[in-house]
This record gives structure tokens, C-alpha cells and sequence, in this order.
DNA sequence: TTCCTTGCAAACGATTTGCATTGGA
DNA sequence: TCCAATGCAAATCGTTTGCAAGGAA
């Protein structure tokens, strides 16, 4: 992963990212990016408000994230159950790819050796370019099946 | 796109797929095959149901998708706005990725050259295996602003 | 006749918003 | 002091479901 590395150092240049847009970094704000920051690959708001220390109320925690989203602190996907799941981004985490199972729908993150990397975001940009936009960057989900679902037979 | 060919043959799939299931080709449902074929992407629910010749009900349109989706015969797909998208499965489509503009959401289909495709796939498969998944397939998002957004300015 | 299907209206659940209150710089 | 942040409750909105009526085999 190229990210940036622990815990202190993230809240630092979230912080930072905040103050330039004059938004306070408080403790219910901090307690986010905690939990956020502790999972292993995007998180609903319900279990980021379960992970967190004390409790946020939802209107707080959405508010939170929302504020997370515009300042470009955290990235929300969708997976196929339509609920909202948010991760740090990409600066913040290093360039990384998701592997989803299609039992449980289950998502956690994995990196991508950089010869794969290259290849990808060549075939990305060429594609693209073809169909006239101006690339930005490429996500790719492999999808399958979880050691745990294979053990319980969902599928 | 190495999908079948024309409308009728593909009515003729779906009515072939539903009927092995003990469930009626209706009028109804012919008309949401009908208007989500005609797409050039993933199309969310009011945007069939506008589409569509008459009226769908909002309930039959979404009792329409539930069983489209379980028995096989379309795709669901949630964008970053979190609502649900639909397109036909790629047995009846062919195997493809999609372009996503950022500015406006809209997703458009992308075919993939062969040679690109199987380096997608050996990256997904091996990615996959090294996260303990059993690989059943991939997806591929290339994000991008479109032609449209880039002249209005959007971002 | 027997089920499947339809359509209306009510129910749901994730997310958002109004508004009065609290708190930090 | 002043404006952002908070938390409760009410409102939204996409989607689902209960139920009675309609239709095909």
C-alpha cells in the first residue's frame, strides 16, 4: 500500500485538509476517521457507528461523512445491497482495488503489484479516451466467493 | 460485443429462461426487456419506466426487476448515488465494462479488446486467489468526465 | 378452477433536513 | 461574541410488501 502510514499521521492531514476549508475537526469528526481508518475495506454508516467509541447520531455521523465526501477526506461506494459503504481516499490510503463476495457481500481491499497497476490503468485510459472521456482513474472489483461462504456452502 | 443479436431473439431468450422457471412472459415484463435493451448502459428503474411504452406501475415494474434478477436474465448495479441500475446479463449481452463520468453519473458500456480482456482477467484471477476468494468474474469502472461535462464545465 | 400477475396504497429503511441548543476559537 | 457543530425528531425517497382484483392455462 503507498499510503500514508499511522494513525496520528492520517489525522494530521485530515486535519490540515479541514482548517484550509475552514471546517472544525472535532471529536465526533475524529472518531469517524478512527473507525474508518481501522477497517480493512469500505464501511456502512451503521458499522463505522457501531466502531466508533461512544455513540454518533446519525444525523452527526451522515453529516460527517457528507463533509468527508466534498473534501475529498473519503470515497463512498455502493455495493449491489444499494447501502452507502465509505472509505479514505485514495491519497490518504494509497491506490488500491477491492475484492467482493457475492454471498455476503463482503468487500475488503487488496493491492496491486505495479506491473498489474500499469497495465490496468493503460487499458483504462485507452478505453476511455475511445469513448471520448477524460480519464480520471479505474476501479476493478473482482468478484467471488469468500473462504467463509465456501466453508458454509452460501453458494 | 459478443452478445446475441436483435430484440426478437432476445425476447426469445428471456421467455425461454423464464418459462423453464414456471414464470409467465407478460406483456408487462415484455416491456421492460423491450425499453432496457434499447439502453446503452445501466438504466435505473424511472428511467425504464419512462422509457417504456404505457405506464409501468411502480410496483410491477420493481416485482419486473426482483425476478429479472433472480433468475439470471439482468444485472443490478448501485452508481455512487446509490440507486439501483439495471442492464441485461452479459449471456445475453456479451462480456463488457463500463465508463462512469463523475460530473453527471451517467455510465455508458465499453467493449473490451480480447487481448486487454484476458490480461484483466489473469490480473483479477490471481488478485482474487491471493485474497482466498474463489473468482467468478470482474468489473472494471473507468471514471472519467464526459464529452457533455467537459464542454459544460462541470469539474 | 388454480395460480400467477397486477396495481393501488401503505410500509420500510437508509439517508437528509429543520430547528433550537451547545461549544470552540 | 459568533458561527460552526450537534442532536433530536420529522421529512424524503427509492424500494418493498399486503391485499384484493384480473387473467392465462
Amino acid at each position: 500500500m503507498a499510503g500514508v502510514g499511522p494513525t496520528a499521521e492520517i489525522h494530521d492531514l485530515v486535519h490540515r485538509r479541514l482548517h484550509e476549508s475552514g471546517i472544525r475537526y472535532t471529536g465526533g469528526r475524529r472518531a469517524v476517521v478512527t473507525a474508518i481508518q481501522m477497517a480493512t475495506g469500505p464501511r456502512t454508516a451503521a458499522e463505522l457507528a457501531n466502531a466508533a467509541t461512544g455513540d454518533l447520531p446519525v444525523s452527526s455521523l451522515y453529516r460527517s461523512l457528507a463533509i468527508f465526501g466534498e473534501t475529498g477526506i473519503l470515497k463512498k461506494h455502493h455495493g449491489s445491497d444499494g447501502i452507502a459503504r465509505y472509505e479514505l481516499a485514495e491519497w490518504l490510503t494509497g491506490h488500491h482495488h477491492h475484492v467482493v463476495c457475492v454471498a455476503c457481500g463482503a468487500i475488503e481491499d487488496i493491492d496491486v503489484p505495479d506491473a498489474a497497476e500499469r497495465a490496468l490503468h493503460d487499458i483504462a485510459s485507452s478505453l476511455g479516451a475511445q469513448a471520448g472521456f477524460r480519464v480520471l482513474d479505474h476501479v476493478l472489483e473482482v468478484e467471488g466467493v469468500c473462504l467463509g461462504c465456501e466453508v458454509t456452502g452460501d453458494r
